[in-house]
RNA sequence: GGGCAGGUAGCGAAGUGGUUAAACGCAACAGACUGUAAAUCUGUCGACUUCGGUCUUCGGAGGUUCGAAUCCUUCCCUGCCCA
C-alpha cells in the first residue's frame, strides 16, 4: 500500500501537537519514507510502574495510532528497565522497583488498554530491559560521558529541586540517558510524549547523533491535557483522572465534574470529533456547559464503553444529580443480624474508614436512610421491617437486608 | 573527615518542658447555594467511646522529668558550607 502524500501526511500530524522538533526534519523523513517506500519507525514509552492508562495518555496513544493509520509502525516500549529509576519528573520520588513479572504482567496490562486506540496487530511492543539490562558497567559510564551535569540542570524539574535544596540522586541524571539509549537500539525516526517529556525526547535526538545515528529522531510533543480539578496534569496519583478502565458511571461523574473553562480543551484532546462537530460542540461549551459537558461525557464513555453504555450513564446521572433521586442500580449486603448500628454499616458497606468517620458523616448531615436525613449518630438500622437504603455523602448508596 | 541547618498529621508549615491531638495554609470530606461543577459561606478533618472520657502520634531506639514534639544519648535520613 502507497503511503499517502506528503501534504496529507503533514496535516493530519501536526494537528493537535504541541510543538515538533524539528518540523522541517520530520517533512524529510516523511518524504524520504514515500520516496523508498519505507515506513517510519515511531517510539512511544510507557511506564509499567503505572499500568492505569488515562485519558492523558489517550492524547499521546492517537497519535501513534495516526502513524499507524498512515502506515508507519508503532512501537511502544515498555520501560521496565527504567522503571527501577521511575521518571524523575514532577514531585515523584523513589518508586519502589518491580519484580520482573510484575512489569511482564503491567505490560501486558498497560498494551491491553492501549489497544482501545492502537491497532493491537500492527503495534511492535519492546521491553527496554532488553538492551538496557545488558548494559555492563563501562558501557553506562561511556554513556554518561556523553552528557553534563550542567545540561542536564537545564531540566525544569532538575534545576527546580537543586535550588530548592531538595535531593537528586545520581541515578536520578540517567533516567534520560536510559531512555534514550531506547531511541539508539531502535534507530526510530519519530518519538512521541507529552511536553513534559520534551527534555527527555531532546536528549535522546542527542543521545543517537552520539552514537552515530546520521537522522535523529523527530521529537513530536502533545498537549498535556488537564486533569478533573482543570489546573493539574491528568495522573492516577492526583486523583484527577478518568482511566480507561472507569465504569460509565464514573467516566460520566469524572467528566462532569471538570471546571467549565476545560470543557473545550477536553473536546478537542479527548474526543473524535473533528472539523464541523468539533467546532460545534466547543462552541455550545459557552452557550450551555452543562449540557456540554453531558454531550462530552458521552463521547467519552462511548470511546471506551458503547454508545449504549454512554446513554444509560447519562440517564443515572441525571436522575442522581439533577432529578436528585435514588439511583436504581444499588449494591445490597445482607447481614445475619436483625439490625446493625449506622455507624457499622457504613463502616462495612459504605467505604468509609473508621467509625469516627461515620459518626461525622452522620452528625454533619451527610447520611439518609430510605430518603430521611438521620443525624443521630447512635441510630440502628432495623431491618426486620425490610431493606433499609442508605445514602453517605454525596454519591455512595448502599442497602442493607437482612438474610 | 569537619562545621551548620533540618526530619512535625495527605502535603506545606508553626510550635523549643505543662489546657498541644498539636496553630495556620492547601488538599480532602460534609452541609448551604447552584447549572454537574467552579466560586462563596459553614462545619469536619488520629483512633475508640456508654459522649463523661480513654488510647496512640511529632525520623528510629533508649534516657532525664510529676510531666517531652520540646532536654540528654545514640542511630538513620536530607540539604548547605569547608576540606
Amino acid at each position: 500500500m502507497p503511503f499517502p502524500p506528503l501534504n496529507e501526511q503533514l496535516d493530519l500530524l501536526t494537528k493537535n501537537t504541541a510543538e515538533i522538533v524539528p518540523l522541517i526534519d520530520l517533512e524529510k523523513k516523511i518524504q524520504h519514507s514515500i520516496n523508498t517506500d519505507a515506513p517510519l519507525k515511531i517510539k512511544l514509552g510507557a511506564d509499567p510502574s503505572r499500568p492505569d492508562l488515562h485519558l492523558g495518555h489517550a492524547v499521546v496513544l492517537r497519535k501513534l495510532r495516526e502513524f499507524q493509520e498512515l502506515g508507519h509502525t508503532a512501537i511502544l516500549i515498555i520501560g521496565d528497565f527504567t522503571a527501577m529509576i521511575g521518571d524523575p519528573s514532577g514531585k515523584s520520588k523513589t518508586r519502589p522497583s518491580l519484580s520482573e513479572a510484575e512489569t511482564r504482567s503491567n505490560g501486558k496490562t498497560y498494551f491491553d488498554q492501549a489497544s482501545k486506540i492502537l491497532d493491537r496487530e500492527k503495534t511492535v511492543i519492546r521491553y527496554n530491559s532488553e538492551w538496557l539490562g545488558k548494559m555492563n558497567f563501562s558501557e553506562v559510564i561511556r554513556l554518561a560521558s556523553k552528557y553534563t551535569v550542567a545540561q542536564m540542570l537545564v531540566r525544569d524539574d532538575f534545576e527546580k529541586r537543586y535550588k530548592s535544596q531538595e535531593p537528586i540522586s545520581i541515578h536520578e541524571l540517567l533516567y534520560p540517558l536510559a531512555q534514550a539509549m531506547d531511541s539508539v537500539e531502535l534507530q526510530n525516526d519519530v518519538e512521541l510524549g507529552g511536553t513534559d517529556q520534551k527534555f527527555n525526547l531532546l536528549v535522546a535526538r542527542d543521545i543517537q547523533r552520539e552514537f552515530g545515528i546520521a537522522f535523529p529522531q523527530v521529537c513530536m510533543m502533545m498537549p498535556i491535557l488537564e486533569g478533573t480539578d482543570g489546573v493539574q496534569k491528568m495522573s492516577k496519583s492526583l486523583d484527577n483522572y478518568i482511566g480507561f478502565n472507569d465504569t460509565p458511571a464514573e467516566m460520566f461523574g469524572r467528566t462532569m465534574s471538570i471546571p467549565d473553562a476545560m470543557t473545550r480543551n477536553y473536546f478537542k484532546l479527548a474526543t473524535l470529533l473533528r472539523g464541523d462537530e468539533l467546532a460545534s460542540a466547543i462552541t455550545s461549551a459557552t452557550a450551555n456547559p452543562r449540557d456540554a459537558k453531558r454531550r462530552l461525557a458521552r463521547e467519552i464513555i462511548s470511546m471506551y464503553h458503547s454508545r449504549e453504555a454512554a446513554e444509560a450513564a447519562q440517564e443515572s446521572f441525571d436522575r442522581l444529580f439533577i432529578d436528585k433521586q435514588t439511583p436504581t442500580d444499588i449494591e445490597t449486603h445482607t447481614v445475619t443480624t436483625e439490625k446493625i448500628s449506622l455507624v457499622d454499616a457504613l463502616v462495612q458497606f459504605g467505604g468509609l474508614a473508621s467509625k469516627s468517620e461515620a459518626r461525622r458523616l452522620i452528625e454533619q448531615g451527610g447520611v439518609s436512610v430510605d430518603e430521611e436525613k438521620i443525624t443521630d449518630a447512635k441510630t440502628e438500622l432495623i431491618l426486620s421491617g425490610g431493606a433499609k437504603t442508605v445514602k453517605a455523602g454525596k454519591r455512595k448508596f448502599f442497602r442493607v437486608t437482612k438474610k
